[in-house]
DNA sequence: ACCTGAACACCGTTCAAGT
DNA sequence: ACCTGAACACCGTTCAAGT
């Protein structure tokens, strides 16, 4: 018999569980695809427990990064409360390319996992709903065109994801989420017209 | 000894390295991790053959990947003469999301290979020239900020590449490179100050 | 109920033998 | 000079046997 899907987990077993997560989280921020099996051995827990607990290695791959987005998508609503809408955007925008960048190999992982099967459509992320609360923060002044989405602000940084952090990264980024802004900021009601006058 | 890096090839060698290109494109379209094997047993060549032409599906990938988009790249110099800048500009990154879209599995297969080593930045590709041309056309009617390097503009459009194929995707790509052309125009000389009047 | 680790399947890579 | 395909190494996944 299987488990019991809301029972709580045996002592043991839940310190395996954690123990898998920790030693992932660092072997694969280190190297995007290290084998299951180091993973596994460095937990010290056998190769079946291993896939008790994960059935496959998107499986570790989601759960670690839902963990670790989170906390960033997180920090939302506390840039909220100390700066003006717009500038908590923009703030927001660089803790995730600083996370981003610290967590490369991770992003890596994710990729390499994801890739595989088909494609999961995360839906209704802690990070959408980060986007969402920043948007709609930026709504009310004017601030930013409206009816922008949160799916319309992940992809316009999506060219975070693609840069290396081994480089120069930061001016990059920098010049990157400039030129987000004056695109959301362009059309704003508070901004007097679209950039382009007609 | 190895092969002289200029003396062309054999012609049945020749023939070979053709038939693996041809089936790979098709095969990695389909399926990003597509076994080598496969690909080696449908072009109808023994494994050591196919080591010799790639020494790895980094190799074949890359190779691949620089042949197709080496032409919509090169689409760019003639969008210039029929279109005015700023439309050509336009253009060019709506053949550059339908190109990446009917290319989803390689654009997948070349993460796959890529983020194993090194990250290998291409430095001067065919699409960095092309987007230097455009950019540069732009900058000499005003129509664009200043300053912007093909970097800047590859990293704008990279959301492109995490959208699924199978989405709505089109209208999602329209409002991600409305954005990017509102965030040029922002500055541009000839749109009369910035979109925020300081 | 949970764990271990050997066993199996599969894919990338090499290499001895052929033409 | 180039080719073939068997052989090897490695990793993901399963499962019989233990506690």
């Amino acid at each position: 018999m299987q488990h019991d899907k809301d029972a709580p987990l045996r002592s043991d077993a839940q310190r395996n569980r954690e123990r898998i997560l920790e030693v992932a989280l660092a072997e694969l921020t280190l190297c995007p695809d290290a084998p299951l099996s180091a993973i596994a051995r460095k937990a010290g827990v056998g190769q079946g427990t291993f896939y008790r607990n994960f059935p496959n290695r998107e499986a570790l791959v989601l759960e670690i990064y839902r963990h670790e987005m989170r906390q960033v998508a997180d920090s939302a609503a506390q840039l909220l409360e100390q700066l003006p809408p717009d500038r908590a955007l923009r703030a927001w925008m660089d803790r995730l390319a600083e996370f981003g960048m610290t967590k490369a190999g991770l992003a890596d992982a994710i990729r390499l996992a994801t890739s595989k099967g088909g494609l999961t459509k995360p839906a209704h992320t802690p990070v959408s709903d980060a986007a969402e609360l920043l948007l709609r923060a930026n709504d009310r002044v004017g601030s930013i065109r409206p009816g922008m989405t949160p799916d319309d602000l992940v992809l316009a940084i999506g060219g975070l994801w693609q840069m290396a952090p081994t480089d120069d990264w930061r001016p990059r980024a920098a010049r990157l989420l400039d030129l987000v802004m004056d695109g959301l900021r362009a059309g704003a009601p508070g901004a007097g017209g679209p950039a382009v006058p007609s």
